[in-house]
DNA sequence: CTGAAAGCGCTAACAC
DNA sequence: GTGTTAGCGCTTTCAG
C-alpha cells in the first residue's frame, strides 16, 4: 500500500517541472524529443498515470463515458455488454456506475449524474432512468426510460409490438384464456405491454376480463402472488404472458409447485430473454429485445452527440422478437393443429 | 447542457460559505439545525451532488468501489454481478472500469489502477489481471490473475479439478481417446488445467498422447484450428475437452461443419459455463465455475481489507461442478452402460 | 456555530 | 523549450 505516484515525483525522478510532464504524458507539442523520452520513461518506471480525478477536475475532456445503472442486473448488464461493444472503437474509456441506493430507491439518476457528469465523464448513458427530465450538463442518452421521451434521446425496444405478438401467438396456439402478469404500474413499458395485451385480444375478437390480469411489478414476489392467483381462479387461464422475463420464471416455479405442467397444462411467455431465460427449466419461450442493440444504439447516439453531430432520431424503438423455447404448447384438450 | 451546480452555488443561494455548506451536506457536526435545512433544502432545489472527483481529491475516503475489467464480455459481467450482489448491503457505490486498450493490450490493469486508484475509489477488484505484482495504493483483490498468487490476495476457481472431473467423466461414459484444445500458454489457468486432463488420464492408466492436444489459447479462431486439427486425426478423438467454453464452442461449429454429429460420434465439454453455453445447439456440457460467487467472494474479502481486518485467506479456490448437457454421450459404438 | 484560507494533483496560460 | 503560477471544486484546519 504505497502512497500513490504525482505528477510532482516524475518531475523530480526526470529532472524537469511538472508542466513538462504534463505535456510531455499528455503530447502537447513544445517539448524536445529527448526531454519527452526521459520523461516517460521515469514516468514508466514510477508506474505513474495521471489521476483521472484530478485532471477531470481542471481540464475539460476526460475521455471516459459513463453507463448508470441502478443495480448490475442482467438486463442492465446485457446493455452495458452493448454499449462497450459500441464503444469498442472509439479511444474512450467506458465507466460503469451503479450507486448503493439503500434509502432513496427513487431519483438514483440524478444523485450519480449530479456526481460524476461535467466533472469526470464527457458523455452518459442512463439505463432505465426514472425520469429524462434530467438537468445534465454532459451530453446523455437513456435507455428504456420509465416516463417515456421527453428532454433525452431515448433507446427503446418494441413493448407494445412485442407484447402483442406474444399473445397473438398464443392465439394461434388456440389459446382463449389468457392471463397477463403485468409490470409496475408507473413504468411506461409495463402500460405499453399491457397495451399490446389488450390489442391482440381484440384482434382475435376475445372479449377482455380483468381477471385475468395481475400485477407482477416486475418483481419475483409480486409476481409469484400474481401468478398463483391466476392458477387458483375457478376456470385458470390455459396461458400467461408475463410482462418481463422474471415475471415468467416465477410464474413457473409456482406452476411447478403446484403440479402444473409447462407447457402442457399452461403456457407461459416472458419479456426480454434475460440469459437466465434459456436456462429455465423448461427453457423459457419470450419477447427478446436486444439490449445488446439497445447499448450499441445508444452509444452510437452519444457518440454522435458528442461529436456535435445531430443523432439521425432522437427517438429510436427496436424490434423485438419472439423466441420460442418450451414453455409453449396448444392449450390442454385442444386438437393439435398447424400453425 | 446547464453549467454544473456547485458547491459555491448552493452557498450563495443558502446565504452560507462553502464551508458550511460542505459540512451539512456532509452531515459533519458544528452545524446549527436550521442553517443545515436550509443548505440541503437550496442543495436540493439546485439539484446539487458533491464532484466526486474534486472530494476525492481533497479528502480521503470516497466510498467508491473499483471492478477493473480488461473488457465488458460475459465472464467479466457475471464477475461484476457477483461483486455487485456482495457489496450491495454495504454503503459503498460501485465502479466498473475498462479502458479502451487499443495499443497496449498489456498491463491494462496497470494504467487503470494508477489513473483511479488512491484518488477515485477506496479498493479495487481487478479482474483476469495479467499479474498479481501491482503497485497499489488501495486495498485490492485479484480474480483469477494471470499468474497466480503473489503480491495481491486472489479468488479463483479450481481449474484443476475442474478440469480432472471433466475428463473423468469422459473416461467414465467410456471414452479412451481424448482431446484437448488447451489454453493460452502463459496464463496459470491453461496449465492448471492442462494438468488436470493429464492427471484424470494418468489415474485410469490411459496413456498421455502429445498429438491430441493442441492450442486452443482461449479464442475463436486458434479453437477453430485447434478442434480441426484433432477431428483430421487419421484416429480422431471420440471427446475433446476445451480449455474454456469459447473453444468448446468453436469445437461445436468445426464439427457441424464436417458433419461430426454431436454427442453421437464427438463428444465434447467446455470449461466456465458462461450463459452462452446453456444456448448452444446442442447445450454445451461445461464445467461450471461460479463467476457470481468468485465476484462475491472478492467483495468480501475486500470489505475485510477496508475495515483494516485481515481476510481469513488471502488464496480463496472455490469449487467447480460439472454441468451435464447435450454434448456428451458413450463413444460410438460403445455398449450403453450404467454410469 | 460560521467563515477564511490552504491545498489535494493536475493543466493551461503566460513568462522566461 | 521549459518553468512559474493560477485555479478547477472540494474538505479541512484554524480563527473569529
Amino acid at each position: 500500500m504505497i502512497k500513490r505516484r504525482t505528477i510532482a515525483d516524475v518531475a523530480a525522478a526526470a529532472g524537469v517541472s511538472v508542466a513538462t510532464v504534463s505535456k510531455a504524458v499528455n503530447g502537447r507539442y513544445g517539448v524536445a524529443p529527448e526531454t519527452a523520452a526521459r520523461v516517460l520513461k521515469a514516468a514508466e518506471e514510477l508506474g505513474y498515470g495521471s489521476s483521472l480525478g484530478a485532471s477531470s477536475l481542471r481540464g475539460g475532456r476526460t475521455g471516459v463515458i459513463g453507463v448508470f445503472v441502478a443495480a448490475f442486473e442482467p438486463w442492465a448488464t446485457e446493455v452495458l455488454k452493448g454499449v462497450y461493444v459500441g464503444m469498442q472503437a472509439t479511444q474512450y474509456d467506458l465507466l460503469a456506475y451503479s450507486g448503493s441506493y439503500n434509502e432513496d430507491h427513487d431519483g438514483w439518476e440524478r444523485r450519480s449524474l449530479a456526481r460524476l457528469s461535467g466533472t469526470l465523464v464527457d458523455g452518459a448513458i442512463v439505463v432505465a432512468p426514472s425520469t429524462t427530465d434530467l438537468r445534465v450538463t454532459v451530453p446523455v442518452v437513456a435507455i428504456d426510460p420509465s416516463k417515456g421521451p421527453a428532454g433525452l434521446p431515448v433507446v427503446e425496444a418494441d413493448s407494445f409490438g412485442g407484447a402483442r405478438m406474444a399473445v397473438r401467438r398464443l392465439i394461434e396456439l388456440g389459446h382463449r384464456r389468457i392471463g397477463l402478469v403485468s409490470g409496475r404500474a408507473d413504468l411506461r413499458s409495463a402500460a405499453l405491454r399491457e397495451t399490446g395485451y389488450r390489442r391482440a385480444l381484440d384482434d382475435a375478437g376475445i372479449p377482455f376480463d380483468p381477471a385475468l390480469v395481475r400485477v407482477g411489478a416486475y418483481e419475483q414476489r409480486a409476481s409469484r402472488e400474481a401468478a398463483g392467483a391466476l392458477l387458483d381462479l375457478p376456470e385458470p387461464p390455459t396461458a400467461i404472458f408475463a410482462a418481463n422475463d422474471l415475471s415468467a420464471l416465477a410464474t413457473l416455479q409456482v406452476a411447478r409447485l403446484r403440479g402444473v405442467d409447462v407447457p402442457d397444462s399452461l403456457s407461459v411467455i416472458g419479456f426480454d430473454d434475460v440469459p437466465e431465460a434459456a436456462r429455465s427449466d423448461p427453457p423459457l419461450t419470450t419477447v427478446q429485445q436486444s439490449m445488446q442493440r439497445m447499448g450499441a444504439a445508444a452509444a452510437a447516439m452519444l457518440l454522435d452527440l458528442l461529436d456535435g453531430r445531430d443523432p439521425q432520431e432522437r427517438h429510436q424503438v427496436l424490434g423485438t422478437r419472439l423466441v420460442e423455447r418450451a414453455t409453449t404448447a396448444p392449450p390442454p384438450g385442444l386438437l393439435r393443429r398447424a400453425t
